[in-house]
DNA sequence: CGGAATCTCCATCAAACCAGTAGACATTCA
DNA sequence: TGAATGTCTACTGGTTTGATGGAGATTCCG
């Protein structure tokens, strides 16, 4: 019942992309993440290029590059971005609705383990192919308001950021 | 979000065990499961030594042995049998309620993913940690027959079983 | 007793998978 | 041009998974 190093780092990157452009900052850069999460840096790289192939983020390179979503977070399902990097939801592959594969059992429909799978996969399907990155970066962020907990990536927070020209003020604006 | 082959066929092994005490049958020779289940007999054996010193199954050794659930099925619960097998249900360790391990990421109560995956491992454990052998059991057997499904382990079922002089009189009855 | 049928225990193994690393290369900006 | 960044491909070391093999212990039966 596992979900990979490969799915959390990339559900965690995409949901700091997803805070980030809530909050004005549409592109990061790998070092951002990584610094935000501590992950593994080529690791990570790599997981974001499989997400840019399927469509999930876009690259800008060269300096000042990064990555962005690419499309709206509320059209990002996650079951997707997990079936995507883990395969299957399903526990067993005989109750898996993305691929399906018949069993050892001699009697499928009379398949006890089958009927107990079959729930389980029902359930968590039910919870990650409806939930979207949408609801969880807004879940999070009026969570992070509501304790007054410092809000990551927010527009120059701090050293890396300072010298960004890309939608903030260099100098901070007295209002 | 996978099952593994040993869970898969320790929990073959036990939906049997069980169906089989219901048949009047309590015990089951390796060669018996692996027959119905198509396993692979020597890491079946494996599993079910695992199953004993858990105290899930009985053993008779030597000849006419095999193995017997060693207590009443509605008193396993098939949550702590995968877990036994396989470790914590939950998809990560930040959530799990039997293997708790702190994540890496930098504010846990504020976690978006960490929310989201607890929401799966509770409904994940709300199916297996209440489901018991005895329900899967039940059903399993009750569907058999409303569909007129030859019932396996029945007593004295053919070849193998003929011979064993278990609760059968060795001389079929002329009743 | 002797032997057949069974479970027990330990060692080993191949393949797959996972997590991570390395390094050469392409692109962009200043 | 050169510094900063993403891209791509390959590789690797460790762990897990799913098994296999074989010697030994136990029990039953004749």
């Amino acid at each position: 019942m596992n979900l990979s190093k490969r799915s959390e780092y990339a559900l965690r990157a995409l949901i700091d992309l997803g805070i980030a452009r809530e909050l004005g900052r549409p592109i990061l850069q790998v070092a951002e993440l990584v610094a935000k999460e501590k992950l593994p840096v080529k690791f990570l790289e790599q997981i974001l290029t499989q997400l840019r192939v399927a469509g999930y983020v876009e690259t800008k390179r060269g300096k000042h590059g990064g990555y962005s979503l690419a499309k709206p977070a509320s059209r990002i399902k996650l079951g997707a971005v997990i079936r995507l990097l883990d395969g299957p939801l399903a526990p067993i592959a005989c109750v898996s609705q993305s691929a399906y594969e018949r069993c050892s059992c001699p009697d499928e429909v009379h398949c006890g383990l089958r009927m107990l799978m079959l729930d389980v996969r029902n359930s968590i399907s039910r919870i990650l192919d409806r939930a979207t990155l949408g609801q969880i970066v807004e879940i999070t962020l009026r969570k992070m308001r509501r304790d007054k907990v410092t809000v990551p990536f927010a527009r120059q927070s701090f050293g890396l950021n300072d010298l960004l020209p890309l939608a903030a003020p260099k100098t901070r604006a007295r209002a």
